[in-house]
DNA sequence: TTGTATGCGTTATCAA
DNA sequence: TTGATAACGCATACAA
């Protein structure tokens, strides 16, 4: 079945208004190359037939798409669907368009939406931070995509990148939580493998440890994947097993949310009996009861940022270069002193 | 500056492997149609190559995308996303790509993404609601775009939808809102102009007032922007103007959330002063304390579904119907009897 | 099983 | 200011 009838094309309204195509795609693109006369007998037919323009074959004659794709790991998750948005409407600001794919965590998947994108003929790719297999960023430059990354502001890596130092932040934070007297800390982290925020979260609090004297071998880690109830899993078997930490950092809010609503079901009490600590500041952050001790992150920014970066990129060949911007520790309700200096 | 290097082509590949064009395009699209030597020798160049085909011109050659458009209002509110999530995954098993764009919740925006995507070569478009220009509906039927409605099941509407019966849902919960006594109600409602679901669920509440007895009337409405913020502040409007309800129904969770912390702020107690009710169960209604009293929405399952009904039309030509899922309320903490019998 | 040849709807170059 | 026409990269009907 395929009662498609053909949609009009340059070429019907060509013939429609008495022209050749090549003006109708002037009148378009440049309509001010175009006598006025002749613009309105073509605007004419084009709102007649209702043509709109097929986007493959302008790809393939103009050789490029002004597109920019995004890649992230699940638009579930509330930070990056803030950030795409922000970075969407600078695009559309610009003329561009995005599209978003999403790879659920999983780097085959992401390597395949990588490859999807750039051949929908992607004019350049925005990606979450920087751990990937090394062959994609060649198999980019090979296509000659460029590719920038968000959400990780690394000084040690050469990539240009748009995001904040998860490790400084982190750190900044835990140097406060120490200096309330905790001395016994978990962590409840996402996953760290292909995730180098992730990691540099959990070596920010290690290194606060280190400049505090401590051990940093000390800290307590639980991995676990996304999720309200993942969290509140974790909180449950650090807090059931031996050593009960006094304060507990959560690699991000949604994992600290679900800590939370663990220790108000054990009957543990926030902050008096332990701190918890998020990360993001996303909006359940200020609803949860206490309201979350977490770190600021200016996701919006982030996205505006890098869609400036790329158009500069894309239009006038400004070269892209590291943009740092800040995630500051916000303290609310669920921190408190350590009750027992040790 | 464009130093871009042209990307391989089917033509290099065929040059590579010694075969001709068409050989390697079936290769790609029918790998069991070709020798298995052949096929080796192939796939090795396009390997050598990282050779991958250019979307634009498959498209134009195959006159079909394999790609199917996504209009949303916006990425940020956490019930479009995990729709959107489900929708994606559903369609990537069938071998489609997910194409989203977002609007703002401004109809002018809605058209120029819808023209947009069509002109991208969108095999279908998944929307949300029915309310739009009739004309939009014109020009998808002369460009021969099925579109499918999401998020809304309507009885009186003849396009095929997948959704819920917003009106119905809502008028059970305030069934048992005004089982418990409640007699002086308010609704939070989001801006209902161009929006049939919000419009749905305000009416909902009246058809239980009207079955109760009271007059339809005597509901309280104020319409305000999505937003925790917004949520509280239209709270604090109702409860200090003169009749204080003993009831706030909200349109959605986010609202209701705003409303609870404004209820905290003005010393207000839930449920003991007023019950608070929200619509679309997101995580939030379960952390928020106390726990959200709210209408649970499948939203996974509605991705899901649209996306079978999307497939099935396209791959099969088996024609959309409308599909009801049910939307129910979860009763919990916000919700309690009105302490005055009238 | 493989190859040849044509068309898909634009843009852009070059002439007129 | 306008018009012919050659790419652009692929799929496919048809021929071999």
């Amino acid at each position: 079945m395929n009662f498609k009838r053909p949609t009009p094309t340059l070429h019907d309204v060509a013939l429609k208004a008495g022209v050749s195509t090549a003006t109708v795609s002037r009148c378009v693109n440049f309509p001010d190359r175009v006598n006025t006369r002749t613009r309105e007998k073509v605007m004419n037919a084009i709102n007649d037939l209702d043509y709109s323009p097929n986007f493959g074959a302008k790809a393939m004659a103009a050789r490029r798409t002004n597109t920019i794709g995004a890649i992230i790991p699940t638009m579930e998750n509330a930070i990056f669907a803030r950030g795409l948005q922000a970075f969407q409407e600078a695009l559309r600001l610009h003329g561009y368009t995005m599209l978003v794919a999403s790879t659920s965590y999983r780097p085959e998947i992401e390597e395949e939406q990588i490859r999807a994108l750039v051949g929908r003929g992607a004019d350049a790719l925005l990606l979450i931070g920087h751990d990937r297999d090394p062959e994609i960023y060649k198999f980019l430059e090979r296509q000659g995509v460029p590719a920038l990354v968000v959400w990780a502001y690394d000084p040690t890596e050469t990539r240009p990148s748009v995001g904040f130092n998860n490790r400084a932040a982190m750190t900044e934070m835990a140097a406060e939580v120490l200096r309330l007297g905790h001395r016994n800390i978990a962590l409840i982290s996402a996953n760290t493998e292909q995730n180098d925020r992730a990691r540099a979260r959990l070596v920010g609090i290690q290194d606060a440890m280190a400049d505090a004297g401590q051990d940093p071998a000390d800290l307590q880690v639980i991995e676990t994947a996304y999720g309200i109830e993942n969290g509140a899993i974790a909180f449950e078997q650090i807090m059931t097993a031996g050593r009960r930490p006094t304060a507990v950092f959560c690699g991000n809010d949604v994992l600290a949310v679900g800590a939370l609503r663990s220790a108000r079901e054990l009957g543990i009490a926030v902050p008096d009996d332990v701190s918890i600590i998020g990360f993001d500041d996303i909006e359940l952050a200020q609803v949860a009861d206490p309201p979350l001790t977490t770190v600021h992150v200016p996701h919006r920014a982030m996205g505006q940022r890098a869609a400036l970066a790329l158009i500069g990129l894309l239009q006038n060949g400004e070269p892209l270069h590291a943009i740092e911007v800040f995630a500051k520790p916000v303290f609310r309700g669920t921190l408190a002193a350590a009750k027992t200096a040790q």
